[in-house]
DNA sequence: GCCTGGTGCATACC
DNA sequence: ACTGGTATGCACCAGGC
């Protein structure tokens, strides 16, 4: 069997020939118990696949000490375990998961899915479903699909010439797809290579890596710092970001201000890695701002100095579309995080990320005051954001105001850079705020809509409220209004629910059980019944084994309820932000 | 039995 | 191996009346 894959790239990779693909075929899916009846195998220096079984499962260690990269596909919690359960020694390997690139389950944090744009444009994140392996070949659109076989054939303890034939050419699917998807992150993740160090590289660290311990690696290396890191501590909690708790009232013309990168910009442009030695002249807010640091007006830092590199350098790569520019704006995003992180010793600065939250909210709440003072009533604000409403006057008049602000405030930095601006993030025809904090809706000067923290965009929405937001948002445009007459929105719920009762349905995704601290909450319940995983449930007063005050049930039992069994009110509570108020 | 406030959990915004 | 705080909504539960 033949498949293409892009040989060019694989093999200009300096460590491809230590790598070893691998793939168990158990009887179990404890890993405890699991006995070994298949591995699969694909070696790179050999250029060979391996299938092997019976007497000569054993041979696999020979591949295993000649390879210093084993690469899987859930290795990490499946594979490996049974491998060391079944007598291999693989404690020395350094382990390749392919789905812990895309997720952390432990973390139950998402890793590099979301920021893995296809051919098309598209995010991973929201084209593959699921992080499973069928999911995310079919959104990478391999030439191989995952195959199907009926798992009851690996607890035989011998098979006939036809079913051996069918496992081995499952298997091989499945070695050739985590070898599609594993040259996939090596082409993908080539151009992260220059920002880290060779020992990074020869780990695959900066493909395996969470984004925070990536940035390290990056920053770290641009500074000429010891990439260490101190284990066991735990950050100190310190106070975030400013947001401003929003009227309920819809507002017409109006811009959306942000500031550019402003946490990274007021680390290098106060210097908050550089604390100031005994007797040094320090800055400590130039009796404008407060901090609770005291930083030196020497000279920028390394740190410093790196990080405005990397945003200028950004500038220019985007301009020139260059791919690199992705891994700097994850640096940029994942710098003030790290900052707080004592494990990341090279970075850590006690004061850093509170100072930096401290200046972001002093430099939100003036730019806050500032437009009021000036007849441009701020509606709404959060972290670096605001919301500006014009009141009559022009846009040009606004965009000179946030000048001023930028202006007033670089005059109290030490180390100002050009960079650091008031920008238009948006100009808004009309925005909807619900008198909550991270919920609004707005319609900006291209007609497009945007609808932001709603429960009705959360991943936990009803499918009804789903469904039927998808009918308004065209009315929306063409009507410009976000509300809608009851009756009307009656109607639909009537048409849908008789269509099928199951639409007021919602995704739940539960952990293990182990995860959880008790065994009553709603999520630990359906984990105790299902397994960890992701299901859909329907809310009602009758059925279901789940739920202590309402009860829920699987779509399937759902189809003996009628609409008077339902409970609505999640729905009810997604769609009211669009409902006339009497 | 109903209300309240605390807690755990999931998911969003930045 | 290893990035942060702010915020809402839902369900459960204990304690008050």
């Amino acid at each position: 069997m033949k498949f293409k894959t892009n040989n060019k790239i694989v093999l200009n990779h300096p460590v491809i020939n230590d790598c070893l693909i691998f793939d168990l075929e158990t009887d179990s899916l404890n890993t405890d118990e699991a006995n070994i009846k298949f591995i699969g195998a694909y070696s790179y220096k050999n250029e060979k696949y391996y299938i092997l079984s019976g007497k000569d499962i054993h041979k696999f260690q020979d591949l295993l000490n000649d390879h210093r990269i084993l690469i899987g596909f859930n290795n990490k919690n499946f594979d490996n375990p049974i491998l060391e359960n079944n007598g291999f020694a693989i404690n020395w390997k350094i382990v390749f998961d392919c789905y812990w690139v895309l997720y952390n389950p432990e973390k139950r944090k998402p890793n590099r899915k979301p920021i893995i744009k296809l051919k098309d444009g598209s995010i991973l994140d929201s084209k593959a479903k699921t992080n499973s392996l069928r999911d995310i070949s079919k959104a990478l659109d391999f030439e191989v699909q995952k195959g199907d076989i009926d798992y009851k054939i690996f607890r035989k303890e011998s098979w006939t010439k036809e079913e051996i034939k069918e496992i081995e050419h499952y298997l091989f699917h499945d070695i050739m797809l985590t070898r599609l998807l594993f040259e996939f992150y090596i082409d993908y993740f080539d151009t992260a290579r220059d920002f880290v160090d060779d020992e990074n590289i020869s780990k695959l660290n900066y493909i395996r890596s969470s984004q925070g311990s990536f940035t390290y690696s990056g920053m770290c290396h641009e500074c000429n710092l010891p990439v260490i890191f101190a284990d066991g501590k735990k950050s100190e909690k310190y106070e975030g970001a400013f947001v401003l708790e929003a009227d309920i009232c819809r507002v017409d013309d109006g811009i959306y201000f942000d500031f550019t990168s402003l946490y990274p910009l007021l680390m290098t442009q106060c210097n908050l890695w550089s604390i100031a030695r005994e007797g040094e002249p320090y800055w400590n807010g130039d009796d404008f701002f407060t901090t609770f640091g005291k930083y030196s007006i020497n000279e920028m830092g390394v740190r410093e100095k790196a990080v405005y590199k990397f945003y200028k350098q950004r500038k220019i790569l985007k301009e020139n579309k260059d791919p690199r520019e992705l891994w700097i704006k994850i640096f940029l995003n994942a710098l003030y995080g790290i900052s707080s992180s004592p494990i990341f010793v090279s970075m850590f600065t006690p004061t850093t990320a509170k100072d930096t939250t401290l200046l972001g909210r002093q430099c939100l709440q003036y730019a806050v005051k500032i437009f009021n003072e000036y007849g441009l009533p701020v509606r709404y604000g959060d972290t670096d954001s605001c919301f500006v409403e014009l009141n009559g006057h022009t846009k040009q008049y606004a965009m000179r105001i946030a000048d001023l602000i930028v202006e007033e405030l670089q005059e109290h930095f030490p180390f100002p850079v050009p960079e650091f601006q008031l920008k238009v993030d948006d100009f808004i025809k009309s925005i909807w705020f619900f008198g909550k904090k991270k919920f609004y809706i707005y319609i900006n000067d291209k007609n497009k809509l945007v609808i932001k923290g709603l429960p009705i965009i959360k991943g936990n929405a009803s499918m009804l409220g789903q469904k039927i937001l998808d009918i308004l948002k065209p009315q929306i445009l063409e009507n410009q209004d976000i509300k809608f007459k009851k009756v009307y929105i009656d109607g639909l719920v009537d048409k849908y629910l008789k269509e099928d009762i199951a639409v007021i349905g919602q995704i739940y995704n539960v952990k293990p059980i182990t995860a959880y601290k008790g065994t009553s909450s709603i999520q630990a319940q359906i984990s105790i019944a299902y397994g960890e995983g992701s299901y859909q449930f329907i809310a009602n007063k009758k059925i279901g084994t789940i739920g202590k005050s309402k009860k829920y049930c699987t779509p399937e039992e759902a189809r003996t309820l009628e609409v008077k069994d339902l409970c609505l009110d999640k729905f009810w509570n997604e769609i009211t932000p669009f409902l006339y108020t009497k």
